[in-house]
DNA sequence: CCAATATCGTAAGTATGCTGACTTTTTTTG
DNA sequence: CAAAAAAAGTCAGCATACTTACGATATTGG
């Protein structure tokens, strides 16, 4: 019984995604116990950072499209993590922002997240500069994104009285 | 506007996550020409290495549930990329084949794979070692899997030719 | 001013993955 | 041998993501 499968001679497409896929599926066993999974996380992740922000706009920073960023702020807001409620000033936009608990099970996700990623046997800063290599060629073929720091100030400033 | 993205403070899981979904995207995009999906791609190539085989070994090898295979081969039945049989031995099992347009689509997808990753400003090599260790442990975590080589035996009597 | 146009969000349908429950068939065991 | 356990696949339901299409609400231009 020859010991392991071989890997070796995977193409790259399929290490990515199987990596990806059971690096998820790990995130996900360790988050279910806060509630969340690894699409709310990222969400959450970027309205701590930003303020209350349009769906759009946070789609756009999170690299998805509007109607799957939709489906996830369903179920946060179903679990009371975000709060959504329309804007005075465009009545066709939604405002989304963290609640208290959203802020708290975010930072509970991302410590654990820390944790797992210290016992990988893995250089995690080199790999981590891959990744930012490819995410910044693919995301620059398909088109540039939101910027992350900046692209809240037009609805950021209006709704800030929760 | 500033120029990008605060890419450095991302968490890892979303760095890997949005990677591998970008990757995905580019990858299915050059496969809708073939008539292909980036998960019949990695079924057809397993099997293009083992000869008929089962579902669930399949699925073992790839790494994902049978039902997801099921489904996988479901609709690589109907591009008439494989094709099933009842083994006559055990009638619980479907013995999964290549066709001949199967092999084919498969080639195609690979080759345009290396073109799509040559392209790529990253030392491959490198990025594909950290992949396997991490795949490596991961996948050893969640239990062993069947190996790519081996398992075969059983079933692959009728079809092996590599 | 009102009709095009653009923008924001939602809905429907599909693909890929997961879990849990089920049927059919084989194997094990009492 | 019959009952129980195990194994192979499927079905149903959910999560994430994509595409295409649409409704509601601005904005713009004739």
């Amino acid at each position: 019984m020859i010991g392991m499968p071989d890997i070796e001679r995977w193409p790259t497409g399929r290490l990515l995604s199987t990596a990806a896929r059971l690096a998820e599926n790990a995130w996900d066993d360790s988050l279910r116990s806060i509630g969340l999974t690894h699409a709310g996380v990222i969400a959450l992740e970027v309205l701590a950072n930003t303020g209350p922000i349009t769906q759009t706009m946070l789609a756009q920073i999170v690299r998805v499209q509007a109607q799957t960023m939709g489906q996830t702020l369903n179920r946060l807001e179903a679990h009371h993590h975000i709060g959504r409620r329309r804007s005075p000033e465009d009545r066709r936009v939604q405002l989304v922002s963290l609640t208290d608990a959203g802020r708290d099970a975010m930072e509970r996700a991302l410590k654990s997240e820390q944790q797992a990623l210290s016992k990988l046997p893995i250089d995690i800063d080199a790999f981590r500069n891959e990744l930012k290599v490819l995410v910044r060629e693919l995301a620059r073929r398909q088109g540039p994104a939101a910027n992350e720091n900046l692209s809240v100030d037009r609805y950021a400033s209006a709704g800030r009285e929760d």
